[in-house]
DNA sequence: TATAAAGCATATTAAAATAATAGGAATATA
DNA sequence: TATATTCCTATTATTTTAATATGCTTTATA
């Protein structure tokens, strides 16, 4: 029951890029740099946002990637769903395909929807922009 | 972000002594012939179930396992906890151990205890109990 | 008391997932 | 044209998952 550090990583990718957002394309490299992450493995995490159209890329000299939307418009779900797949705690519930037969007298099945639904409850309510207020205020509290 | 088939199998397990709770030991081949599962892989999981006292065994021949307490006694988190580990959905909310120094300035810190919390909500609240209550409601349907 | 039925304990293993690392191709800019 | 950047794909090491396998111990009963 752990987000990998696919999920964690994009998150503070995409948190990073609100951030740091100048107007400038920011490079893999800075963010791999202030995430202390390996820059290779975010290259392989950015380009699944990227075709998904989350970041936009600029290639050659002075590129770097930008957010294509306002912050407030990615939910920490999308993002989640995105790199690590469905947040389902159980397979069964992730579509038609992983269905078991046990499902009409399965008893847990409703603990696993309501446990479902619980998740998707927080992160589908929390977006980027909430990650970069929590973040402001933590850092006001450093400068006092 | 999944539960494993320990987590799962051990809350069916559970459930099947429940249900089939007539006073004499049950053993674990009808539980595991009832469940579909490896018996053996049964016998792994229920072993830490019984060091838990979550269960009582009965050695030797008509010899076979028993809730050591009611239903309503054992929520479906103590289950999952025991056999899964910690529910956390990152492993800095685990304990003083595994705390990263990234914690005072990291933003994503607060959606991992919102998503903690809201695990723990329903895995704490829903009981053995309700999960037999459930699984008579469906069977009932079956029965019209 | 011998036997069989149960649980108990530990080792081994196959497959999959995780978490990277590596190398070079494509592309834009100066 | 040299360089800095993203893009693409392959490879790999480690860990986790999900069992399977083997043999031992306990104990009821014939």
């Amino acid at each position: 029951m752990k987000i990998s550090t696919k999920g964690r990583y994009a998150l503070r990718l995409m948190l990073d890029l609100a951030l740091n957002n100048t107007g400038e394309p920011i490079r893999i490299k800075d963010i791999a740099a202030r995430q202390e992450i390996s820059d290779k493995y975010l290259e392989q995490i950015i380009s699944t946002l990227n075709k998904a159209g989350f970041v936009k890329s600029i290639r050659g000299p002075q590129g770097g990637y930008r957010l294509t939307k306002e912050p407030a418009q990615y939910t920490v779900g999308m993002i989640l769903r995105l790199t690590e797949g469905s947040l389902a705690p159980v397979a069964c519930l992730e579509d038609e395909v992983n269905t078991c037969e046990r499902q009409d007298t399965c008893a847990t099945l409703k603990l696993w929807q309501m446990l479902n639904t619980a998740i998707s409850d927080v992160v589908d309510h929390v977006t980027l922009a909430d990650l970069v207020e929590w973040q402001n205020e933590k850092m006001s509290n450093y400068v006092i």
